[in-house]
DNA sequence: CGAGCCGTTGATATCACTCAAACTACGTGG
DNA sequence: CCACGTAGTTTGAGTGATATCAACGGCTCG
């Protein structure tokens, strides 16, 4: 299997394995396959059997719940190197949400028997997905409390913020600058309202001189502000 | 240690642990503590630094976040068997959110290291928490998805019907009848809305001859109109 | 008996959703 | 080169659900 090789490598990028050993990933390596994927497809559906688990290798994955009359409720968007649809492997063996890929690339697929079997094997596996779950547990915690007691404009700060910590942290972009990598309308998706609303709100904060905005270029002019708006401290 | 068997046996009653042999439970039996808790009790704050995890053996557990203003988000309410405060175990080691009691009763503390230990010892034990923390990704996932697309009266149909389908499941209580198991202010908290919202809500049920209310007892009348709210299809 | 928690009801204001429409940027194919 | 469709975004206007403030009565527990 010639493409082996650049699956372990793939494996090891992301943090989920990095605690493994070459041995222990290369056994992970044997099992999974790499699928490529497009712009708008539907990865699997709320309800599906499930036969594996996924990880991102490149692009972006939305993963939502979708109500009888069409809306939806993103619930997370993941990116290179985390893994989605977990949920049904361990539990219930349906997912119980939708994945769909917003942003072309592709992903790896473990199946299900023989994933069960590594972690049976490897506690240093059973740990790294305890993790790993404890991590989307925490991000679920903030998103209820945020959808709970916050105003869109207190989520929006959070947001940037989010983004420009994050930023910081890779050494990556230009100080008080920031390139979304999502378009608006899931941006207002992930924040649970809708497009109209976010558009509105990023309006007002351009007003006010907190940030400018052109395309998905976002300029932080008033850092302060936005660090008292998440707190609730101040409101547009 | 005289009260060590008690443990042994409340442990086996917890679905988390009942996949266990007995000799594994015995071995989490000889490391963890049983503590009475009072009603209005603080367990834990978040941000705290954990140095164990719990398991609800008697009464009731709220685990909430609390904004600077004071307003609170509820995101579970635990009871018997059910443990909680695992996520700092895992990730992070500091609590993600704060636990009170909320209906005196007693909890079972297991410190962090050899929790870990027996983890790691232990295959099964380790599936079953990552069975433990997929349920509680579900209901996550379920919850922010009522948050973001549902009002209130749907949410408080959804509450309604999981509650009597658990009723129906165990044989417990009369057709159609359903005690609530928490005030009403906390389940005001638990759907995310405020007690008079709630309160309102239930007087218009009422009035349509949806239910009817006397305390904490609650009669359902139309199961059908109910399950029609939840769904969106219908209103109030 | 007083304090605190719980529950209800009323009045008011506001935030955000919905519907409707137009505008940009982009690529395609005629 | 232009008409066209599509996706993304913005703006306007109206409306409704829900939070908030305020006041009250009942209950339990110390």
């Amino acid at each position: 299997m010639p493409q082996q090789k650049s699956v372990n490598a793939l494996l090891a990028s992301s943090h989920l394995f990095a605690p493994l050993t070459e041995d222990q990933r290369a056994a992970l390596a044997d099992i999974c396959h790499i699928v490529p994927r497009f712009r708008g497809e539907v990865i699997f559906v709320e309800g599906e059997e499930a036969a594996g688990l996924h990880i991102v290798v490149k692009g972006k994955v939305k993963i939502s719940r979708i109500a009888p009359d069409g809306r939806e409720a993103v619930l997370h968007v993941f990116g290179a190197g985390e893994l989605f649809g977990e949920v049904a492997v361990f539990q219930g063996s349906r997912f119980p949400a939708t994945a769909e890929c917003v942003e072309a690339g592709a992903s790896l697929f473990l199946p299900r028997r023989e994933f069960l079997l590594n972690i049976e094997r490897d506690p240093a596996l059973a740990f790294s997905l305890l993790a790993a779950m404890s991590l989307r547990l925490r991000a679920f915690a903030a998103k209820v409390e945020s959808l709970t007691l916050k105003g869109i404009p207190q989520r929006l700060a959070a947001y940037f913020l989010l983004a420009l910590r994050e930023r910081e942290a890779q050494g990556g972009e230009k100080r008080g600058e920031l390139r979304l990598d999502i378009s608006k309308a899931l941006l207002a998706g992930v924040l649970g309202t809708a497009r109209e609303t976010l558009s509105r709100c990023l309006g007002r904060m351009a007003e006010q001189g907190i940030l400018s905005v052109d395309g998905r270029k976002v300029r932080i002019l008033d850092r302060g502000f936005l660090e008292d708006l998440a707190k609730g401290a101040k409101n547009l």
